[in-house]
DNA sequence: GGTAATATATGAACAAATTCACAAATTTAT
DNA sequence: ATAAATTTGTGAATTTGTTCATATATTACC
């Protein structure tokens, strides 16, 4: 049962910290937890763990928990992380060459096949196998290759126009470090705002406040 | 009035996003604001904001609406992102040095005074005017220094070890980057968590659930 | 095979967050 | 100066999210 319909973003949110939990477990060898012990691990309450499992399914059994391979699997499903989404990005600077470099895309749902940069200098350069492309490819490319998610790392100012020009290139989705709010304005496409400063900013205001 | 007791996390995720948006208008020369034109702008209900901001104080006035100057500045407050934290960071890989070339800390309440890594090799090599030291003088400095903040840009595995010396030399905030959840642990201590992977996963379910 | 222990699924109770609605204060227009 | 139009601050209503409690199913053990 993967049939998600009005689920609270809440426990999306959730979803992927469940994942990543259980691939330690099963990395440790570990074959069945309950939620009971999840919910030790994991700092949250059982009843929560259950109840957002259940949104989804029941994919425990009563008088021996989860299992822990199956139950990944299913959470896995549910991602949509199983049959990746081609994605390019776009602005190789400091950032982008990093998430380029870093990121496990294939174990997420993602698959890297391009990426582009406005710099001339730039071009040719490899990363990841990947060589950097100039920006004025990216719509030939696109229409070849057809990419459903976009990951931009890119000034603000840049961000509107590319954006635009991408969702008619039938972009679906787009992971957005640069300082623009992608939702605001498109709210028909699927849009993931990483918005780093204020991460930064938050973790400036509990620094403040360590003692309440 | 900055006297924060008991307030939301979910109020003090949206901050930021006022006081990003707020810095725009006054950038684009706008004075002054109600919370409806705001609420249109920035995507949440003219009420929410209004509640979200008296949190911490009346800083409106009726008829008239925030003095956007004034209002960012007291979130600014809130934030404590006007003294600066100095800030150390740990894993001078792809990320930690994307992360140091490229965020604006000074604008956020953080001085990055030190870079550390454990490879020999990029002794010496400059960063944002910063050498990268060995992770063997992390000790000494801290010492000296005082930082009070480490952003953490290195494996899983090592996170648990390090952050452990660096709380027994005084550091009270974390950013982290590493795969380890590090709130589990330490909820004593300031952590702001990144997981970039699972931003990822979320943008994956969105992807796939893109009719709903 | 039967009994005790365990653990899910689920509906109900509770808590928290958001939205609504309006009095009070201020500005703007005349 | 007065009246009309704004707009905040705030308590109440509503909605949403979390926790509790228990019937029901399964496992473990004797």
């Amino acid at each position: 049962m993967t049939n998600p319909q009005g689920i609270s973003e809440l426990v999306i949110n959730r979803l992927p910290r469940y994942y990543r939990f259980l691939g330690e477990l099963l990395a440790q060898g570990v074959q069945r937890i309950s939620s009971r012990e999840l919910s030790e691990k994991i700092g949250l309450t059982a009843s929560q763990i259950r109840q957002d499992l259940n949104c989804f399914g029941g994919f425990g059994q009563q008088g021996y928990g989860y299992h822990i391979a199956q139950l990944r699997d299913e959470i896995g499903n549910i991602l949509g992380i199983n049959k990746p989404n081609k994605a390019v990005l776009i602005g190789a600077g400091n950032l982008g060459r990093a998430i380029a470099s870093h990121m496990a895309f294939e174990s997420k749902g993602f698959k890297l096949i391009g990426i582009f940069d406005k710099k001339e200098a730039l071009k040719g350069q490899i990363i990841k196998g990947l060589p950097i492309r100039h920006i004025d490819d990216l719509d030939d490319f696109c229409r070849e290759n057809l990419p459903v998610c976009a990951i931009l790392c890119i000034p603000q100012k840049d961000a509107y126009e590319i954006c635009n020009s991408l969702i008619h290139l039938g972009i679906k989705g787009f992971w957005n470090f640069s300082h623009y709010d992608l939702t605001v304005n498109h709210p028909e496409i699927a849009v993931e705002n990483v918005h780093l400063g204020d991460s930064l900013m938050k973790l400036s205001y509990k620094i403040k406040n360590i003692n309440d």
